[in-house]
DNA sequence: AGAGCCGCTGAATCCTTTT
DNA sequence: CAAAAGGATTCAGCGGCTC
């Protein structure tokens, strides 16, 4: 409860709190060390090749290279996820190289049926031309950030994929756990379904993108998603059904805050220990956790170690 | 002006009303005729060969089939754009079949360069979860139209893709023609570009679903975009920049009245002539159409015949 | 008079059963 | 066992009705 949790040092191996651990180990070998068969969800967000700064990872290899490595993590993904798990797999294309996140879809389809695709946007215009005629709705004009790009040839991107890979394709969702209300308020009383006022959310997901504030002033982790994203996904794939959730590029844990607040089993990798220790450092500053009855049904942890 | 376009029949073989023309013959038939690198730009929405009842065209072919016939479209446009010429591709996947638009993609990309893809986005949730904290800016949660799915296992989706296709991948844009206001005023007078006081779309284009209000009750076109998605296309291509713009899918015709609207000379191709009669009907319809010298060079038409 | 409820229709569909 | 056909479903929009 109100225990005062000790911030971690610089650099670490491993850190813990409640139901979550975090891990420095490369990814395909800590996913080696976990049983066939043991993993609910995988959510995660892989380095995307595109030359960004991870400290430990040289992030621009050739492309053949770097989409084997990415069908070797889907292997080993495909390994570890129960018959009825779910991964999901953000990944987005720089402007300069639109095909990068198709590529890496069709690497890991090698391995996992894509159930569905999940378009994350970061930002976006609502209104038409300036110089059409008002459509009603004013004032909305547009929300969210997004990063401006140079290039007169290139639009600049607000979007990023999230690829939902499932062992068989046919993997039940809980579609209205991340419901929106209905629109039409003359349904909401209207069909069985409708007892909840929720209706399914789509495949856009509009999520602003989260700046990580750094109280450190030095590398800022280049690739990272809302706290939101993982914790949609968990939900998206029904909570009651998750025993154990992993991310093995857990970066500065986002994944690992969702589940901590959802009270989740889950077990994050990190090549790099600096990053390991600002993702528990944002893990310790969480105000409290569930409590472990939460959970629905007790944990069955592989060995992490 | 004021004069009454006569209303074309139930089924013609072409139609012209002042820039803009339409045929009805086969799109590699019509693509055959044209000049080699004589057009400006190309926006169009295949056949997804998805089963949508067509009548003069079987919509579910075994997949390596279509893709072919795809790649047969890709060079055949490959053929005819200017080196400066743009292909907008207009592309969705029904959730059953993610990989749809990606396929297409692929193998119009044998032809040419894949230079920005733009997400059309036709509703969109902008609220969180109905359980979290409300986030500010209360009362809009979801805007446009989607097509919800009977499936526990797929999300519905509100998606559809527009590729951007040249022949070197590095053809400039106006990205301002489609631009948006700034968001924050204090923007306005901080950089130089923002005399207009606009800003680059981005990739992410919010446009609600055109329902067709079913204005005869006969067979509806399965395939429509909205108007305004073709004349975006066409403004980010850049308008001083079109001599001559091609769809060969017109279909119920939004390219060709969105060409009609902007003055630019403009071909449209179907092979069905009741789609094309209604296409006609909608252009015959449009009030009026800006005069010539609107169109800053002179069009060169190639011999459509 | 307007908020609330109900019926109807249609949409680049999904699922099951049948040849 | 691939392919076709019919039934099932979801929910926005509109029109009409009631109180």
């Amino acid at each position: 409860m109100g225990v005062r949790t000790p911030t971690p040092s610089r650099r670490i191996a491993r850190y813990r709190r409640g139901s979550v651990e975090l891990v420095a180990t490369d990814a395909l070998a800590g996913l080696a060390r976990l049983d066939h068969g043991s993993v609910s969800v995988v959510v995660t967000s892989p380095p995307y090749n595109t030359g960004q700064p991870y400290s430990l990872y040289r992030d621009r290899r050739p492309r053949s290279e770097y989409l084997a490595w990415i069908g070797e993590v889907g292997r080993a993904v495909r390994r570890v996820l129960s018959p009825q798990g779910s991964f999901f797999l953000n990944v987005g294309s720089p402007p300069r190289d639109p095909w990068l996140a198709f590529d890496v879809a069709r690497e890991v389809g090698r391995s996992l049926h894509l159930q569905n695709v999940l378009h994350w946007v970061k930002s976006i215009a609502l209104g038409g031309l300036p110089t059409d005629p008002p459509t009603g709705r004013a004032g909305i004009v547009a929300v969210g950030h997004y990063r401006p790009v140079a290039s007169s040839r290139f639009v600049h991107s607000a979007h990023e994929y999230v690829f939902h890979f499932t062992p068989t394709g046919t993997v039940p969702l809980d579609r209205l756990a991340i419901g929106v209300p209905y629109q039409d308020a003359s349904n909401l009383t209207r069909w069985r379904r409708a007892g909840t006022g929720l209706r399914c959310r789509g495949n856009v997901w509009f999520l602003p993108y989260a700046t990580i504030q750094r109280r450190e002033r030095d590398r800022p982790h280049p690739a990272t998603f809302p706290e939101e994203l993982p914790e949609w996904c968990f939900r998206l794939h029904g909570l009651e059904r998750i025993r154990f959730a992993v991310d093995p590029f857990v970066g500065l844990g986002s994944s690992a805050i969702a589940a901590a607040r959802l009270g989740l089993p889950f077990l994050g990798f990190d090549i790099d220990p600096e990053y390991l220790a600002e993702a528990a450092r944002r893990l310790a500053r969480l105000p409290r956790l569930p409590s472990a009855e939460r959970r629905v049904r007790p944990a069955i942890r592989p060995r992490p170690n």
